[in-house]
DNA sequence: TGGTGTGAAGCGGTTCACAGCA
DNA sequence: TGCTGTGAACCGCTTCACACCA
């Protein structure tokens, strides 16, 4: 199977540790609401409740932006909705193709969160013949033969797989010598590209396993803790993990799709 | 807004760290198709290679489980897919409800994935009584008045939420107090649940952001390396990160849809 | 006084390197 | 001889605790 990408070379992206990077857009998510609710200042206290963090770490997580607060005040909403956007590169647009439109694929393409911020839809396509001139989501899907041509006349570098596992490789081939250099898959496969290209992986069938798996421990648990005193039954709760930050290229995360 | 979840008072799941579980699905699959193809025993590096991490990685991983490789030989992938399965509680079948019938949730109906390997589409639930009993994927969809009783009926203990985000922290709420201790949320929102129940998070948006970061970054690099001597630009490239590992409950990684 | 910014300690995970067994 | 299993070093992230400043 291919594989064989490198491994993270440390060297933290321009400085900005990459657990912090993959909270960045849950922080601008809850000063977006704020600011639509015209809030003109937050605290890290209450910001970092809004975004599901501890104050600690938010307050670690900006100090790698700069100082952008002010000591007894809190954070100015709008000015740090500027500068994550900013930092996260999303005062540009940002053309995204997505390939395979199946259900999937459609309801990524019918997704409003593209447009909302940074991100354009920018071509669907497809392998299917039957599909292609077909509107979904109010644009027409093209055919996988123009994949290379689409790429390059939209300047497109983020590229989104929604195909079948068995395409995904190849597609992503396309894609990566087209010039994409960002990939976002959904295909349950590990991807092989060449460094330098980024790829994360969002897999639905990890997602359920990993909670399975934590299912079947409560399970024995009560279990354990029920029987007439069986064993000492101490095994603590689950509780809450964290975040998942990175997986950067490479890809080695969650994943939605087949198993 | 809704949070305060407490953080993973640490704990290693039964031993096996969360890395290590969010890593066991990746082999699994790996295993999965040397099973098919009939291959008797792999090493711990080829079978990194078809997982896409490195072989230290996984060795440590399968030490966590038991030592149920031979030395000088490798592993049984048969025997190997079994104790896997059973760590991650896939021996079991697991009905799964899923909330909010639209694009995204009609596509997880129709996910293949589910079957394959210990889950079960038990109901699928939406809030549009105009789609009651409309069949998606071949079930018939079912309206939220009867969520309570659709997840005691069905014995569910997982439920996914694919509503928009303002009714998830409402359905999140109805599914844990029906019984429900393991939510898989597609909505782009913060979700607040009581300890010992555990939430996974999968967000387009996130991904698509975090891959934003990266190409701002490499778009930076060129520049700065194309203009005439400009400065330094020893920046170095993105190179590949790895896996994200968990989110646990509390849920805090990536994660679909809205912005 | 109140809340930010941050050095330092703590912790989980990865990587190394090699001992040990088939 | 070859590959697993694992102690130990290493590394990045999180958490703590408090100095510092509006």
């Amino acid at each position: 199977m291919a594989t064989g990408r490198t491994h993270r070379p440390a060297t933290r992206s321009r400085g900005i540790p990459e657990a912090t990077v993959a909270r960045l857009p849950l922080y601008l998510r809850a000063l977006t609401a704020l600011s639509e609710r015209s809030v003109p200042t937050v605290s890290s206290e209450e910001l970092a409740a809004a975004a599901g963090v501890n104050s600690a770490k938010l307050r670690k997580d900006f100090s790698y932006l700069g100082s952008y607060g002010t000591r007894g005040v809190g954070y100015d909403v709008e000015y740090l909705v500027y500068q994550i956007s900013r930092e996260l590169g999303l005062t540009q647009d940002w053309p995204v193709v997505i390939v395979g439109i199946g259900n999937l694929g459609a309801a990524l393409a019918n997704y409003g969160g593209f447009a909302s911020r940074g991100f354009r839809v920018a071509a669907l396509i497809d392998a299917d013949p039957a599909m292609a001139g077909k509107p979904v989501a109010g644009i027409p899907v093209q055919h996988t033969d123009d994949l290379e041509k689409i790429i390059k006349d939209n300047g497109v570098s983020i590229g989104v797989i929604a195909t079948p596992a068995g395409a995904a490789q190849q597609v992503c081939d396309r894609l990566v010598s087209a010039g994409v250099t960002s990939i976002l898959n959904f295909a349950p496969t590990v991807l092989s590209v060449p460094d330098g290209v980024d790829v994360r992986k969002v897999d639905l069938s990890i997602e359920l396993q990993i909670l399975a798996f934590h299912e079947q421990r409560k399970a024995g648990e009560e279990t354990a803790a029920g029987d007439i005193g069986s064993l000492p039954a101490s095994t603590p709760r689950v509780a809450a993990a964290d975040d998942s930050a990175d997986q950067g290229p490479d890809g080695d995360v969650p994943a939605v799709m087949p198993a």
